[in-house]
Formats: C-alpha cells, sequence, structure tokens
DNA sequence: GCAATAATGTTAATTTCGTAACATTCTAAC
DNA sequence: GTTAGAATGTTACGAAATTAACATTATTGC
C-alpha cells in the first residue's frame, strides 16, 4: 500500500509550497475524489503536520522548524541585545566595495543584519545562519567555504573550506571568539572552529574581534590565537575596566558599542 | 477614522501569531459584524499581507521574508507537481547508508524534500535551497561544496568546490537538466553550472538524471554531457513515447513518475 | 445642525462545504 | 479464484460561508 504514502508526501510538498492546499483542487490534479483527499488531510493533520481549515488545510511550519538547529539558540539569546550592539558599532567600519570575511556564531550574525541593505561588498562566510540573512541583500557577493556542516555552530568546515581562504584575501576579518584572556589568549569553544578562524586570520589585512563583554576572563578548550594578533576589538560597554586598559596598552583599538 | 486602522494592525498582529484566523472569530472578538471583517480582510489581502481562505485569511509570511531570493521561483512553479512526484520516486531509491551528490535546482529540491526524516545517509550538495530543506533531517550529514553564490540558481560554485567533488566519492548521484536532446545531449541553462555537474559526474558510480518530461528536446545554452553517461533517468509520465524508445533503446533504465 | 458620504450592519438567496452512511473497487492471503 | 478487509467513491442532506442589495449608523465639512 504505498499508493497512500504516495500521495500524503505529494500533498505534503504541495502545502510546504502552497502554504494553503484545498481538498478541491487536490482530487482534480490528482485524479481522485475528495472524500479521499479529506482523509488524507485528515491523517496529515493527525501528524501534525498539516492545519485543516475550512475547505482544505495550511501547511503547518511550527512543527518543522527544526530549521536551525538551534543548540546555538540558547546561546545567541545571552547578551542578545549587547550582540545587536556590537554588530551595529562593527558595520559602521566598513567603506564601500569592501572585500572582508565573517566568521561563524551569533555575534557574526548579528552583525550581518546590521549590514546595510545598499552596501556594496564582497563577503568570504562559512556559516549557514549567515548566508541566509546575507542573501537578503542583493547588492552582497557572497564566497561560502564549504565543507562537513556542523548543525551545532550552523557552519561549514574542512579543508577545502581552507584552502578557499587561504587562495582568498580580504581587507578585514570579522572575528568571533569564546573567551580572551590576558595570558591564555583568544579561544574558542568547539575545536573544528579552529582550522577556518586561522586560515581567515592569515589571509586578511584588519582582524577585527567581535566580542561580548562576558567573554573577557573566560577561557575556552580551544586556542584560536594570541591577543596582539588582532587590530580591532568591539564589544559593549560593561567590559570590565582593568581589560579596557589592557587592551589599550597593547596597542589594539578599542570600540564600545 | 483612526477605527478601521486599528482593527487592521489588531487583525493583522492575530493573524502573524495564529497564522489562521477566521471572520466569526474576529468578529466575535472584536465586536463588529463578520460583514466588517470580511471589508477588513478584503483590505489586506489588496495589500497581500494576508491570504483570503474560506472563511477567513491566513498570514503572507511569502511577502516579510526577502528570504530565497525566488527569481527560480517563477520556474519552480512550472511543473511543480510532476517535480515532487519525481522527487518521491527517486527517493525510492535511496538505501540506508548511502553516500550521494545532490545537484542544484528545483527538482533537486523537490527530491531533497521527499528524503525521509530517519534516512541515515552522507549527502554532497552546492545548493543553498537543498541545504536549507536538508538541515531539517538530523539523520542526514551534509558536506557542502562551496564557492561563489549564484543567486538565480542558489547554488555555490567555483575551484574549491570542484576540488572537494573531485576528492570525493558517492555511489549516486541525483543530476538535474534544463534540457535532453537525442543529438545534442543534455543540456542546462547557466553556464557556471557545469563545472559542479561535470565534477560531480566524475566523482559518482550511478548516475541518475530528474527530469521533468518538459525538458524532452529542448536545448540550453550550456553543454553538460552526453546521454550515455547517465545510468537511471526520472521523469513524469508525460514524456513523449519516441524519446521513451530512445532512452529504453540506449539500455538507460527509465522511471516513470 | 444638516446634508453628504463613508463605514458598518442586516438579511436572504446562492453556493460551497462537511458529514455520514452506504456502494464500489482494490488488494492480499488462502 | 474466492473472500475478507481495506481503501476509495458516491450520494444526499444539513451546516456553514459568500454575495449582493439594501438599511442603518457614524463622520465630516459647511
Amino acid at each position: 500500500m504505498g499508493k497512500k504514502e504516495d500521495r500524503l508526501s505529494q500533498i505534503l510538498a504541495l502545502a510546504q509550497a502552497n502554504t494553503v492546499v484545498t481538498y478541491k483542487a487536490l482530487s482534480d490534479s490528482m485524479g481522485v475524489s475528495t472524500m479521499t483527499i479529506r482523509r488524507d488531510l485528515d491523517t496529515l493533520a493527525s501528524q501534525n503536520v498539516v492545519k485543516l481549515i475550512r475547505g482544505g488545510a495550511i501547511y503547518n511550519q511550527a512543527q518543522d522548524t527544526g530549521a536551525p538547529s538551534y543548540i546555538l539558540q540558547t546561546q545567541e539569546e545571552v547578551y542578545i541585545e549587547e550582540k545587536i550592539r556590537i554588530g551595529i558599532k562593527a558595520a559602521s567600519l566598513l567603506n564601500p566595495n569592501d572585500t572582508f570575511m565573517l566568521d561563524s556564531g551569533s555575534t557574526a550574525f548579528c552583525f550581518a543584519q546590521a549590514i546595510p541593505k545598499d552596501t556594496n561588498c564582497t563577503i568570504i562566510c562559512w556559516a549557514l545562519n549567515v548566508i541566509q540573512e546575507l542573501i537578503t541583500k542583493p547588492s552582497c557577493k557572497l564566497i561560502v567555504g564549504g565543507g562537513a556542516y556542523h548543525p551545532e555552530a550552523q557552519m561549514f568546515e574542512g579543508p577545502e573550506g581552507i584552502s578557499l581562504l587561504r587562495n582568498s584575501r580580504a581587507s578585514k576579518l570579522f572575528l568571533t571568539a569564546g573567551g580572551f584572556h590576558e595570558t591564555l589568549g583568544i579561544t574558542c569553544p568547539l575545536s573544528y572552529e579552529t582550522g577556518m578562524k586561522r586560515a581567515a586570520i592569515e589571509s586578511s589585512l584588519t582582524k577585527i574581534l567581535l566580542i561580548d563583554s562576558s567573554k573577557f576572563g573566560r577561557v575556552c578548550q580551544s586556542y584560536l590565537t594570541n591577543i596582539s594578533s588582532v587590530d580591532i576589538i568591539v564589544t559593549d560597554s560593561k567590559i570590565p575596566p582593568h581589560y579596557q586598559d589592557f587592551i589599550l596598552e597593547k596597542g589594539i583599538k578599542l570600540l564600545l558599542a
């Protein structure tokens, strides 16, 4: 009995494409009676994938939003307002026709959101949420480093991605990190992130670190680079004063959002 | 005359929250007649923010997501039902723990939709809409070929992507095309597509062409490969009979959806 | 305050939809 | 092939929803 199965997935795909499907249209297009379609939609409704309405059904998007696999979601909501401000501040560093690299993570995503729609630029990136945001800005050209997809970080990573970064050059890099420590340097939580991040650091001129104030004094598992390898740090005003002094002593430019 | 304005924004908020709103529920909750609600929803529908359905309206999310830049959208709706059927048929070719490559295009997207959520497999792909669909299936491992993003085709393409495909191997390739002609072979409309497609063909064992019947006899600008390089063709039942004979004579397996 | 006009409400005829009961066809096991 | 059981189709009737025309009620400018 594969017939009903086939109909169900066809109906589901149509519902997904059109949002609304009607008994009549479905029965016409699939050559079965409205009663059959009705029973099919009942089945789909009991599985909670569509919602019945008078005359048909609508696709229930509430249930499938397994979309971005928000393990990151929890992390994302922490310091979200600071990250938005940091993104906006960092976006002011952009010049027309810049080519820059953009790292992964929630702060990078906030930065992507803050890029004005009419900014002509070329962006080299490797995080899916960042890409999804950037394709809404038609004046941005996108170069994407591929590789294996990591759902927890919503990023691509692998030798070919690293080689793409090595073969690219950018005037700026907008880097993110999970920890910033005076002696232990800049760190990130997931070891597979370091390959892409390091390649990006080596291929770009001005290294700009986007980091919210909660990360100062924190140390994560994977060592990324030392502090003097960054040129500009954009953070929020809750940064502890002694870190502020420390950064300025190092000759690094500090921007507070 | 702010009353109608007020109602409209209230209705809109409710529509956004609940997806579906009904004339009856709205007229009850706002203390006006269903006729007024009907006229309100007509207004909102003419502004394209809701879509009228029998008994009420649904919020039209299509207009606010600038998300996928559907230039492809127009093409996508052509033969959409056939493509869905083709996708479902092709998905039946999958075995557990397969590693396969998946091309770009609307038919490839329909195929991605048809992959059962619990299929353990590794998928090598390079189209953004395909990726967005596949990340909703947690049991699929994704490898993504990167490169420059092309909004018209929603795909990535470039030397590093090609090199990733060359360094990969897959038991199957699900290929798409824009034209299929007896003597002029298999063609596609955008020249930058051929690099990725050819690399995929060379790195995979069984070549499966997903193509709707409207493409038979059509020739597009970029030559991709000759017909005998594919092993299986999945199309819909509207395929002209002489093409059906031609394919079978060539010893290619033909599946009709 | 008084038209004039727009907004809203009411009603009834028409159409469409939903439901249930039953008829038919398909399918698979024996 | 027969037959039980499932899937699908048909029909008819009651319950909405749609439409249009008209009635009523606000609003606005004068």
